[in-house]
DNA sequence: CGCGAAAGTTGATGTGGATCAATTCGCCCT
DNA sequence: AGGGCGAATTGATCCACATCAACTTTCGCG
């Protein structure tokens, strides 16, 4: 990685993944300066846009990473093609699982990402001596979990009108501007054919449902991707969350 | 507990959870034998009836427990009754998790159950000393975080047949007699009501879809709960794994 | 600025699974 | 064995979403 170099040169960047820090969840937030020097030296920062896949189904992992900003889809694929997303992490979620030598399943940067990633050995090497790390991570996959089950009595139980709803929810809980508590304003990572796979419908119903939802006055949308939400609480009755 | 008076005074219970220890997985085998001894000062055993509930949706959480036979079902309502299984739960699994207050499901049991229970400070206290158990839990919860994923593609993406086919893989899969690996014959832990709570279909497809795969010759049924599978790999196509 | 491709919308029609409605089966109880 | 009841099956019909097809909007690019 040519980009290592680049960025133990700079000086406004004394450690690798001072972004990292700055947020809550981060991996480098459970370490100390000196273990964070440490890895600092064997980790670098990279830049994907847009669409581009940066572990394949079926791959072998040898790197994990901290998003940075950007939001990344994991996504698994049938072999007649059929796809269904099956998690999007945004940051400072930690991608790629240690001691797992492949990956179940394809990630791929839905928007522009930034991510930091750490050779697999450095971060196995820190998680054996740090079991703050662990727990650190553990909590993280308890999170994911609670996200996933949520999103199995979407996927289940759900009608199209819900689940289309119950995205637009997501995607304004998690758009960074200091959680506006009754309104939200936010660009949709997601085209609409990837929402109709994370939704596990088809172009055509999420289409129809955002104009529904639109003409109820529930979302107005600008370019396809600007989102305006007047009021979250309609927003989530919607979404079938009581 | 006054079942915890009685387990200490059978000789042949040395140890509380003398089965998890003897199955890979279970929380006991990261435990050395005196940590295993104070531990089971504070546990006891319990049996619990099929369709019991024994931890409500919203309910706090005061202890934890490891499943030392039997099948759990864990499950999420909506407000206007709909129901998703959002997993199943097999020895040796862990249930309940650590240092989060509330569960944000129901436990029940789907089959007669016996479960070994700790209260929630001892396991916490094991936690703080212990970091391989906590690597313990973590395996858990990822294994777990897998099967929801795989489970997300199953209801997003595949039809009723395909479905019902992918439960029957499932529960042969976890059917003990040492994995048979051509044929398998088990009992379904689940009613067709709750077969549909964990496909997102209704109870008469189920049937149908049943009837189909028995007509098909891919099983064969005796008494609503025996099950036959003469060839594994038929059932897998069906279930559309390749 | 205007062309072209990709993305999104809208409409018409088809269909897989839901819903409604009888039976039939399996099991407990005496 | 027989009666009663919940669970499961089977059939008829309906409808939400898929599919197929045409059209429109957005946006990159010379």
């Amino acid at each position: 990685m040519d980009l290592l170099a680049r960025d133990l040169h700079q000086p406004e960047l004394p450690v690798v993944c001072r972004s990292c820090e700055a947020r809550n969840g981060g991996i480098c937030s459970a370490l100390k300066p000196a273990q964070l020097a440490e890895l600092s030296k064997h980790s670098s920062r990279r830049k994907i846009e847009a669409g581009n896949e940066f572990i394949g189904q079926g791959e072998s992992v040898s790197s994990y990473s901290n998003i940075l900003n950007g939001v990344v889809k994991l996504s698994k694929v049938m072999a007649d093609g059929r796809q269904q997303i099956v998690g999007l992490q945004f940051a400072p979620d930690f991608m790629g699982r240690p001691f797992q030598g492949e990956s179940r399943m394809a990630a791929e940067a839905a928007t522009d990402t930034e991510i930091c990633i750490f050779p697999r050995r450095a971060i196995e090497r820190l998680i054996a001596d740090i079991p703050e790390l662990e727990h650190q991570l553990h909590n993280q996959a308890l999170k994911e979990l609670d996200e996933a089950r949520d999103w199995m009595l979407t996927l289940g139980r759900k009608t199209a009108q819900e689940k289309v709803a119950s995205f637009l929810s997501l995607i304004a809980s998690h758009s960074d501007p200091e959680q506006q508590d009754i309104s939200s304003v936010f660009e949709l990572p997601l085209s609409r054919a990837e929402i109709a796979d994370f939704l596990g419908l088809t172009i055509e119903t999420v289409s129809r449902q955002m104009t529904k939802l639109r003409k109820e006055g529930i979302i107005q949308i600008e370019n396809n991707r600007h989102v305006t939400v007047p009021d979250l609480d309609r927003l989530a009755f919607a979404a079938g969350n009581d």
